[in-house]
DNA sequence: CCTACCGATCGGTAGG
DNA sequence: CCTACCGATCGGTAGG
């Protein structure tokens, strides 16, 4: 973009016309983000289908066809959406379990293994800045079939973690039964949480995940 | 309806203009059954916003405009569905209960109890004819207040069942921790099930349950 | 990124 | 329950 040399050969340019941006609304990379956020946040409260495309740009200060500059279509903004929260699900959960096997004096056992993953796993869910994850959760009928591969395969690899972790608690005898049906259930009793769980009331994350491990996981006496 | 007592004074009525109703799509409550099983499955499928009434009627052989001849409107559809599904799953508990108590040599103890539940839940959500309490649990959100209430009654009816049942088992030591959180918890398990449980798959709802059950309850050795 | 716009679709209604 | 219709809204685009 021109803009900067531009501003050279005028450097008197007075406000007129419609108002200039602030300094932390300017282009950069940071008005895709902004709909992103605004995206996120919309296709939770509404769902996908009764958000229209003008809700989003109204949201962020835009008009109504100017989401389009920043996106193919709404089906692209959703899966955008859903990637990016992926993404910082990973991450988030990558950070997690290094640093709780860097503070382990010894071994890791599985069940505190456990306990790290579930209790990141409710940030990503239902932290700050965690409307991503709920779509994706919730919205996934919407994306094109090569969408949902993108973002099947981030799930997976979120997901991979878990299996050895509940395939050692299952040789332990602290899990019984099938484990790939456990880990199916177990999800669903995490993700359901995003339905009724409210963050201004008396449960805190970390108490969630003391109630999770206490039904999943029996206690080796 | 007149039909009847002009049929009386015009026996020889031939059929001409459009085609007679075949003698079980006639009239009665059954169109607005019909509407509502439709309805039921259409808001399933594609979600209550994606789901036009166009499209419902269609799918019982209606134009446009006849829905709201039987429903006041979209919404009142959708709680319609909501609220016969909720009674059908409400019959069905308590025909899978009362069954298992009389079938008991004994009294039934408090796992087997949580056993005909968890598998009456799959039946519920999972078997034939289950598309309402899928919707119910996941278009919640277009429901107006007052109808919310409605259906909120009955999910409460339903889950006060549960209650007992998960608080005899804590006190036998065989669940862990604050039974209202364990009780959404296993809601959410199951409740879950309705997003990755395929019929035609390798599990059947018995081996759900059984799942369910070991993932649960500790055993008491 | 805005302006101005298009074709399609939608929930719902009057009148029969 | 159909016909004919209305006003509103929607995703998306051309052209700047």
């Amino acid at each position: 973009m021109p803009t900067d040399t531009l501003a050279e050969e005028a450097p008197q340019r007075r406000s007129r016309g419609r108002p200039r941006k602030t300094a932390d609304e300017r282009d950069d990379g940071n008005r895709r983000q902004a709909l992103l956020r605004a995206a996120a946040h919309l296709f939770r409260r509404k769902g996908f289908a009764a958000t229209s495309t003008r809700d989003i740009a109204a949201a962020v200060g835009m008009r109504s066809g100017s989401p389009f500059y920043h996106f193919e279509n709404k089906e692209a903004l959703l899966a955008a959406v859903m990637e990016e929260g992926m993404q910082r699900a990973l991450q988030h959960q990558r950070e997690r379990m290094d640093a709780a096997v860097a503070a382990a004096p010894d071994a890791l056992s599985a069940r505190e293994c456990l306990r790290v993953l579930v209790r990141g796993h409710f940030h990503n869910l239902l932290g700050p800045e965690s409307d991503h994850i709920p779509v994706m959760l919730y919205e996934w009928r919407w994306l094109a079939p090569q969408q949902k591969q993108v973002v099947s395969e981030l799930m997976a690899e979120y997901e991979a973690v878990w299996v050895p972790v509940l395939q050692a608690l299952r040789r332990e005898g602290a899990l019984k039964g099938d484990t790939a049906l456990a880990r199916l259930l177990i999800f669903g009793a995490l993700n359901w949480t995003a339905q009724w769980y409210d963050a201004e009331g008396s449960a805190s994350l970390d108490d969630l995940t003391e109630a999770a491990l206490q039904l999943f996981v029996k206690d080796l006496e």
